[in-house]
DNA sequence: TGTTCATATGAATAGGTGTTCATGTATAAT
DNA sequence: ATTATACATGAACACCTATTCATATGAACA
């Protein structure tokens, strides 16, 4: 059963990470970044965006703690914080991308 | 395993709907519709926001049909769209409200 | 060092949106 | 019909933000 409650703070956590993750760009990103870890130029190409504008959504990513980054020479690679995040994105987007399912 | 590909109209509509929930007063609003049907001065009493904002803000959750509106005299009620709707924003409330989860 | 590639950042702007206030509509009761 | 209650809607405004452009930082290589 789905908990009903939550504080101000829970509810203001909540609402900021469903804040980011409600930019279609930002959304796409972060859900390439599900993959493993991607590059940023790869990032841009595959949105069709340009790396300014990436960089931009994923500073905020960044610091919601939503992706982390780790540079690899000249190239910095983007991928899910930690296994939480990912567990936790992964199962939104796999409900919501479902039609519905009204088994009880 | 979570899916890492999305079409444009379903990541379109996915970021629609964290984009309606990234909005704390309107995340509030749709928490307090999971438990059953609330009528929108119940809604505004609780939230603590003015019964026009609260309408405002039903609106939308109505047109993404997020929320579904009943009529009861002079009273309108307000509840999940349907259960997939219910399970997915409970599911989504439930992992990202609690801590951190390491286990794989 | 100087150059190039990859990414980050700052400023500026255009478009979006949450909120308020005033007003409209629907239902119920007298 | 008139009044009162509950909700909806439209306009206006202030604030926020996604995007672009220009520029800076950092890393590899000559």
């Amino acid at each position: 059963m789905a908990r009903t409650t939550l504080d101000d703070d829970q509810t203001a956590e909540l609402a900021e990470m469903f804040h980011l993750l409600g930019e279609p760009t930002r959304l796409r990103i972060v859900v390439y970044c599900l993959a493993g870890p991607v590059s940023v130029s790869a990032l841009a190409e595959r949105i069709g965006a340009s790396p300014s504008l990436v960089s931009h959504h994923l500073r905020l990513l960044r610091a919601a703690r939503i992706l982390r980054a780790e540079r690899r020479g000249k190239q910095v690679f983007y991928s899910a914080a930690d296994e939480h995040i990912r567990t936790v994105l992964g199962d939104m987007i796999e409900h919501v991308a479902e039609p519905a399912d009204d088994a009880g």
